[in-house]
DNA sequence: ATATATTGCTCTAGAGACTAGAGCATGATG
DNA sequence: CATCATGCTCTAGTCTCTAGAGCAATATAT
């Protein structure tokens, strides 16, 4: 039986985080020490990690939510979970190309940049005119 | 004199977006009608179409408003604006990298998952087994 | 001139995913 | 047994808006 500390360490995922997560329904209430205090098994901390991997693959809570609930039903076919996957995955591609144009943007920006005081400063210039711009974002 | 719906509909920001960039203190309070309505003049706009150009490139409220303080001091070297854009730039080629392995991660996962049944679907078991994965993340 | 429709006002609360702090209880170590 | 890290609950804050309630002002149509 681990303290909520220790599933801390053992997972990355920060004490207060644990319980939120409990809150929010993604783990179940875990067994309690004598004292009150919470006493998790290996099980929990499989889920946990379930969730802590999901959230660093930038799944939201509920996507991760429904996971889980499909993971309860081996039986079902999985073109749920596939859905999600590939749902996440083209928005994370989206995500990218767009953060792309606004790297692209930047460079310029800053490249132009070669003024020395406020007045001609291509930065500031760029955020006031809009024109200035390449492409649209 | 526009209204906060003309200004809204000029710059593409929305009615109650431009009420809260007043109240954090990003575009000063405007005249009003006698009526205690909003009325906006051409140098409010251009102030609400920076922030909103700004926003679109990513930067942070707090980002902004330092850039707004610095574009008001001509004469001032813009070292700081180039700063504050350099160091956005760094920022968003760290998200790009991330996503990326994201990108890469999910992909692989999705590729992988041909079972029928939640039994033996990838991502689930991906999900379940961070030592399935190739990289770090 | 009046009826209606649209837009505006303030204020509060919610979203998402946590994070921080107060004030107190429990448990592990010397 | 004393001390101190760790745990508990509860509330509120982060960031950038967004939504809704309930009411006031303005614009348009008749």
């Amino acid at each position: 039986m681990l303290t909520i500390g220790d599933l801390s360490r053992r997972t990355g995922v920060k004490v207060p985080t644990i319980r939120y997560y409990e809150q929010m329904g993604l783990i179940s209430e875990p067994e309690r020490s004598e004292g009150n205090q919470r006493r998790y098994s290996k099980t929990d901390m499989e889920r946990l990690a379930f969730i802590r991997h999901g959230r660093d693959l930038g799944l939201t809570i509920d996507a991760i939510r429904e996971l889980i609930s499909l993971s309860q039903h081996p039986d079902r076919p999985c073109a749920g979970a596939d859905r999600i996957a590939k749902e996440h995955l083209e928005d994370v591609r989206i995500k990218i190309a767009q953060l792309k144009r606004l790297e692209h943007e930047l460079e310029r920006i800053v490249s132009h940049c070669d003024g020395h005081s406020i007045e001609d400063c291509y930065v500031i210039r760029a955020l006031s005119d809009h024109g200035l711009c390449e492409g649209e974002h």
